[in-house]
DNA sequence: GCGGGAACTATACGGCGTGAAGTTTCGAAA
DNA sequence: TTTCGAAACTTCACGCCGTATAGTTCCCGC
């Protein structure tokens, strides 16, 4: 069983280099920004040269590629622990316990937060479909867990929404549909509108526009949660 | 006169270079994103050396903060204007122009809103309190009056708020309160609120996280303008 | 022990921002 | 009209960057 053995033990060497490789450019990135991950400073952190990394990644963008997917799969594991850590509380409770897990995620990780969500770094083209589309699906997937636990307080406000199948991507449905069965089209309008309400405030944050503003985000993010929840009409918890 | 003549020309002259670079890195963003806002290629364009610009620009940095500043103050115009436009008309209306001048706006300028609202452009760093921190205090003062206009309807929403006078920045307490001295600091918290869904679903949109999700953006933020105005009671247009 | 492949280095190219020094241009004072 | 000086611009240089190509070293499996 060497030739087992010798594979494996080459493989592990291989994962080892690569995941090294990860780490020390989200370190760069922690210090630097997304600006500084670059292959030269990783390769020098390293000790070793920018071109030895073109053994475990095809080209820069290949390993930011990499990076933005395990940051959103951290972070989808992030937020769907924090709701599925709650089955069986009230919704007021297992939302807002859901949102601060998104908060608090992006908060620890701001760069992170910028490389998934913004311009993730210098001349970055996203490959097709964008990065990590398992990722995203799976926070969609959440977002509507979300929304299922508000809509049977908040279905009468969509009575009027003109949202169709038609309207979502195929992709997305094929997981939501089968998860939700009960819900309509409207139930994932107001995911993605949930979606964007603490996306908007979380970005403002995290990109400094609102430091100018207010000097206290977090409550404006408390608040604009017992706002929504209120809106929602659901109940506040106990 | 010949020397008032004279000065003035040089000035024309200088005026007029300077307005083409940034005429220019406009335009380059407009083709190629952000990051091909470079001395060289703005320098190309123009027939010059990149060292040139240097007479007009201290660095690269200096010339996109100085983008960044008109492209927010166009903003600010915009938004200003649609809201300026409606006046006299009922607070739905008001609030959907605005609403619908900023997405227009954002759609049309998706790199300035990139350059104004995310990360601008490799390893810049703004200045001290941001840049166009005027351009932003305009919006914010829209904003203001945006929610002053929806404040009779909504505030029975906000009785239990927290929030302070002391919970804002002073620099924009100073432009708000004197222009709408009535308000109470959580009418401020709700202009805020607002900026911040409108800025979410929009920003998801420019960056490519809604596309993957929906084809319909548009109706998703009108759907959501609708549901924000009859969050804050305000009554639909006639 | 030796062949082969994987891992890595050396070298090079073009592009970037920017600093220092030199050159051209042109209005203004003599 | 000549000359002076400042502003505008170029040239050269440096150290970064991503990346292509070719060469080297090392070590596993036969």
């Amino acid at each position: 069983m060497a030739g087992t053995g010798t594979r494996n033990r080459r493989e592990r060497l291989r994962a080892e280099t690569t995941a090294e490789i990860k780490q020390v450019a989200l370190g760069l990135m922690g210090e630097g920004g997304p600006d500084a991950i670059t292959l030269r400073a990783i390769a020098r952190e390293m000790g070793m040269t920018a071109n030895a990394i073109y053994g475990y990644f095809a080209t820069r963008d290949a390993l930011v590629t990499t990076l933005i997917d395990d940051l959103y799969t951290a972070l989808a594991d992030t937020v769907g622990a924090a709701w599925d850590a709650t089955a069986g509380e009230d919704p007021a409770t297992r939302i807002r316990a859901w949102a601060g897990a998104f908060r608090d995620w992006t908060l620890a990780n701001p760069e992170g937060f910028r490389l998934v969500y913004g311009d993730p770094v210098p001349g970055y083209q996203p490959p097709e479909g964008g990065p990590a589309p398992d990722a995203a699906q799976r926070v969609c997937l959440v977002l509507t867990a979300v929304a299922d636990a508000a809509w049977p307080h908040a279905r009468h406000l969509y009575g009027d929404s003109e949202f169709q199948w038609s309207d979502f991507d195929p992709g997305l449905l094929a997981k939501v549909r089968p998860a939700f069965p009960d819900l309509p089209p409207a139930a994932v309008a107001l995911a993605l509108s949930i979606w964007g309400r603490l996306h908007g405030l979380v970005s403002l944050e995290v990109y400094g526009h609102l430091n100018t503003q207010t000097t206290s985000p977090e409550r404006l993010f408390r608040e604009e949660l017992t706002h929504l929840l209120r809106s929602l009409g659901v109940p506040p918890a106990a």
